[in-house]
DNA sequence: CTGAAAGCGCTTACAG
DNA sequence: CTGAAAGCGCTTACAG
């Protein structure tokens, strides 16, 4: 087998120009049915592949994108990356991945070079504290609504509040919310949802563990038995990944989730369906975020370069924030374990297993 | 500013030819030290930044490296990402994601989709149970020493050995191991590992967890607290996911860990050293093997084709079997809580914390 | 509707 | 050591 069919290839067969057959494979020139036809179909037969190196050096365009996060160590990339890859995918583009390992300056250096290595847009998770200055070519920025400069981004604000009043419906009437970066706008909304779910019906303190562990080491306890006797009845965590450290802290101190308190975390990381009891979050609809992040992207591509602030698109405007999906399991149920049996909240409005989820 | 400044813009400002700009940049031509120098100082000053698409076109290489999983994810997708992307990086390649969502014949159509997005090669770590036909195209697999066409892997069966003389050494008598898959390579590998460890030391009985959700419903207790009272005192779960399942179970059946049994996982999920107690479990050399898997590839890919069974890396030879490291935190303790206090192992290898995993 | 021609930016023999 | 020329595969005005 000779090396890949091409254009020519094709027009040789069929005895006519590149130009037309260039034409009939973008449906760009006005080409005839029939020829059309046939020059698909040669191109078929031959198993035409088009080089995409090739139609990067005429038209600029790559047909590739970046995708950078701060860390793509983070538990959260899995879903990022699947959601950016699929929209990228059914718009046409292929996906690069940049990582600066959570190093800030890193950030712009992978940045960097994925755009050396032609990517015609950007995608970026900032890490949290930083902001994303213009590097001469398309960005979509998914942070946070309230973070200057955000593209899209699930409304981490509503969010908090949606989890809040999901406690105070319960009953809870304490409530602890543990964050760890206080720089974070993601964390910091999601943060002032809850308390304002909570302000004037209910008491919420904040613990950052970030925080505790500058002064008490890494990894150390973060005491939430503590609170627990002082009254607290339950925890907010603004990711599952702080609510896992919170649910195996309480469990293994004695605490029964949920009858003694309820915990509840953020984001329906892999293992929110998968532990005992299973883990109430809120879930990003990453899909559309995704899909949003991508359709602004190509529509900055097809423009031509950087967005200038006048050319917001129609589409999108407003609907930068994305709701998201609270999704209720077992380890936040009604306060002290009045419930009647059977009472329970246990609906699994999600898949709670961890059969779907092991590859290797 | 105007577009990017390209060869022919340093020739034309220093009045030479292109072709020893090009030479002087890439090194290869003669070119005079003095020349050389000025073409490379003209060609920053002018901030070239050579072309990726144009090199592509006239060398046939892309210099982009496909990744492709079953499933990106998976939780340990962060980890392949993050050790091929800087691999590949270093190697001046980049990296581009496929996803098949865990389907199986769509793991075929993803690697199509880079084939055709132009990567010069791909790293696949397929789905348990696949296996990866020839795609006229370099490839490495990154599966299990055990699976035919395995490039470079975890040695899995050694890794499943340490763990099971880890728990055979505190004492443990009676182990139960948690598998999903009966079709993974790599679960099978590690749980003949456990297995053999025990064979005349002690009992090993193994439990499939996607029987019992088959049987019982997805999300289902496994009925580990049943276990216990019948006299197993460990569980050796081959993920790390599996092992968090596994823990909660039985810390919200009101088993202490490690006190009264011992749990252990494999891989180093990121919760691993979050949780409380801390996850002992068994890690891949993740570095290592992207390291081989890249290095593997681009010699592929520099000999021009796929690779025939007669041109095998010299230096690779007898290194596709990578050791993993055993992280030994506070969930697997001495049997049965007899040891003195303070004398509980609760080494941490592994930094426990989780301030450092979240960037958003 | 169809084609000849130029050009995208680079590399690579081949001359000089 | 240096350069003129062809070519990688495609697209895009522009003629016909």
């Amino acid at each position: 087998m000779a090396s890949r069919a091409n254009l020519s290839d094709i027009a040789k067969a069929l005895g006519v120009s590149v130009a037309t057959v260039s034409n009939a494979m973008s449906g760009k020139g006005r080409v005839s049915k029939e020829l059309g036809r046939a020059i698909r179909e040669k191109a078929k037969e031959l198993g035409y592949v088009p080089s995409l190196a090739g139609r990067a050096l005429s038209t600029g365009r790559s047909h590739v994108l970046g995708l950078v996060l701060a860390d793509i160590g983070h538990p959260l990339f899995p879903q990022f990356a699947q959601a950016i890859e699929h929209a990228a995918s059914e718009a046409g583009y292929g996906v690069l991945i940049g990582d600066s390992r959570g190093d800030i300056e890193a950030q712009s250096r992978a940045i960097n070079r994925l755009i050396e290595r032609g990517a015609d847009g950007i995608v970026v998770v900032p890490r949290h504290g930083t902001c994303i200055a213009d590097i001469g070519r398309p960005v979509a920025v998914i942070d946070s609504p309230s973070t200057p400069g955000n593209t899209v981004a699930a409304d981490h604000r509503n969010g908090g509040l949606e989890m809040g009043r999901h406690l105070l419906e319960l009953g809870h009437r304490s409530v602890a919310i543990i964050g760890l970066h206080s720089d974070s706008n993601v964390q910091n909304d999601r943060i002032a949802g809850i308390r304002e779910a909570f302000a004037g019906k209910g008491e919420a303190r904040l613990i950052w563990i970030g925080e505790m562990e500058r002064s008490h080491g890494s990894g150390c306890p973060l005491g939430l038995v503590g609170l627990v006797e002082e009254g607290v009845t339950a925890f907010a965590a603004v990711s599952d990944l702080h609510a896992l450290r919170a649910i195996t802290e309480l469990q293994q101190g004695g605490v029964s989730i949920p009858d003694d308190v309820s915990v509840t975390g953020f984001d329906d990381l892999i293992w929110a369906g998968v532990i005992a009891p299973s883990l109430t979050t809120m879930r990003m609809d990453m899909e559309r975020i995704a899909e949003i992040a991508i359709a602004d992207l190509i529509s900055q591509i097809d423009q031509g370069g950087a967005r200038d602030a006048s050319s917001d698109l129609p589409a999108l405007k407003g609907q930068s924030s994305i709701p998201m999906e609270l999704i209720i399991r077992q380890s936040s149920g009604p306060v002290l374990g009045r419930a009647a049996p059977g009472d329970r909240t246990s609906v699994h409005r999600w898949p709670a297993s961890s059969s779907a989820t092991d590859p290797v």
